[in-house]
DNA sequence: GGGTCGCATTGACCCAAATCAATCCTGATT
DNA sequence: AATCAGGATTGATTTGGGTCAATGCGACCC
């Protein structure tokens, strides 16, 4: 708790990998840039790994480096005072991470999967940000795109049952995961938890007793199957959906 | 509900202010913009009035406008199949209504006092925004504060007792109201409440009678003191901030 | 003045999820 | 094989906030 240099450089891989084979580029806040851009970020851009459970970055810190996740699962969170903790984030890889415009994040970010991050220093990032239109462009829509996500998640924190949270959050993960696979999220698709019990909890403003209970009911009810403690195989995707509280069938609808 | 075109010119007012003479310059997306920009943003520019409880957009239908909100708040909100609604933005004068970069948004928005926005034409504002990197730059400012917004709105509502998320929306209100009086939050301050029980309720993810309960149990305590049914003054901030469950001194500590 | 409509408050009761408390795996260590 | 540790599960009990229901209180209109 008290290292004087937190995020020491535990592999700081050289930059094998060129931009242009990068394998999340198309989604990336790289994704629209040029040639030439693509080769000013090649210059400046540096990997850095993380252990899962290791933090990236602490909340109220100010941070040299800001960039995107090219490997595993990142967890934005906040704690209150007395310990309670709520996520306000959960990065994939392509996601941005890190506060732009201000040096300091609200908010923890802690690796619950081994992550790689592809990691630019903020100053020089920020400089190519004015100068590459395309790129701050892309940033934007990304920015839009997570506070669409946090808004969905608000309704979820808001109004939803634990039953629904759960169904909505196994949801959430085969979508990402048919993406990931470049398939539709169809029946009897199979995925991975990235997270514990306990970081659910912390997702989805429950207890790690009602994660447990809720999972082993869905389980009982036939909605999903467990093939180990951390797979999940959803038999019927719109069951799931139908207990997720989604409109399951047509939307929008008086 | 069937009305061929939503958002019926109610009041179009004529430009009459001129961007340069704007209230609310300074905070808005317009902050950055030079006096050729200014220039252009305010031939395109056009006033539109809102009654309270008047809808202003409808999750799931393309709009063809976007703009600033001038005067007056906005709720934004999610309602699911049966009914069960969840705010997901308040918006005070300066912020920016409706989903840049794509037509639809996943929200509805309605006025709840009188409320004046600022348009534009969605397709005439992005091409400015290419143009105008200053723009798109305050654009993406203000997402980011948005997001952090919302990220502090999922702890209050995944992790916070009904009194404490009731003590949090009063501080919220309360550092708005100073800020616009252009003072510091200090004891003695006294503001409106700019949305009903209800409004209250979907906020923060309670019902009508808890809102009121713990309204009147702060009262009780002390803690607020009701002047009328719309109007609060805090005695001691301190308190509030106590009870909303911010951690009131020194921040950050171990 | 009396009626009514739309909030807001207050009370009685109930239930979903939190809390408290044992186990139970499963994999790592010796 | 035995021990241990960190999650995960399951059960018993409590409780905060939801639900249902009655009442209050203006503001507005006949």
């Amino acid at each position: 708790m008290t290292t004087t240099k937190r995020q020491s450089v535990r592999s700081l891989l050289p930059a094998g990998v060129h931009c242009i084979d990068c394998p999340i580029r198309g989604r990336a806040v790289c994704s629209q840039a040029n040639a030439e851009d693509l080769e000013r970020l090649n210059a400046i851009k540096t990997y850095r790994s993380f252990a899962p459970g290791q933090e990236i970055l602490a909340a109220g810190e100010a941070t040299e480096t800001i960039g995107t996740v090219v490997e595993g699962v990142v967890a934005l969170s906040k704690t209150m005072f007395d310990g309670r903790r709520q996520m306000v984030g959960l990065m994939f890889p392509s996601d941005f991470l890190g506060r732009p415009c201000s040096p300091i994040a609200p908010y923890d970010a802690v690796a619950v999967t081994p992550v790689k991050l592809c990691l630019f220093v903020r100053a020089r990032f920020e400089r190519l940000l004015m100068e590459t239109p395309a790129i701050e462009r892309r940033l934007l829509e990304i920015t839009l795109d997570e506070l669409d996500a946090a808004r969905d998640w608000m309704l979820l924190l808001g109004r939803k049952s634990a039953r629904e949270k759960i169904a909505s959050f196994l949801v959430i993960l085969a979508r990402r995961s048919a993406q990931a696979k470049n398939v539709t999220a169809a029946d009897g698709l199979c995925f991975e938890l990235p997270l514990t019990r306990e970081a659910m909890a912390d997702y989805l403003g429950l207890t790690i007793e009602t994660v447990s209970r809720q999972i082993s009911h869905l389980k009982k009810a036939g909605v999903i199957r467990l093939i180990d403690i951390r797979t999940v195989q959803v038999p019927d995707f719109a069951v799931l959906l139908d207990v997720a509280g989604e409109d399951a069938d047509g939307g929008m609808v008086v």
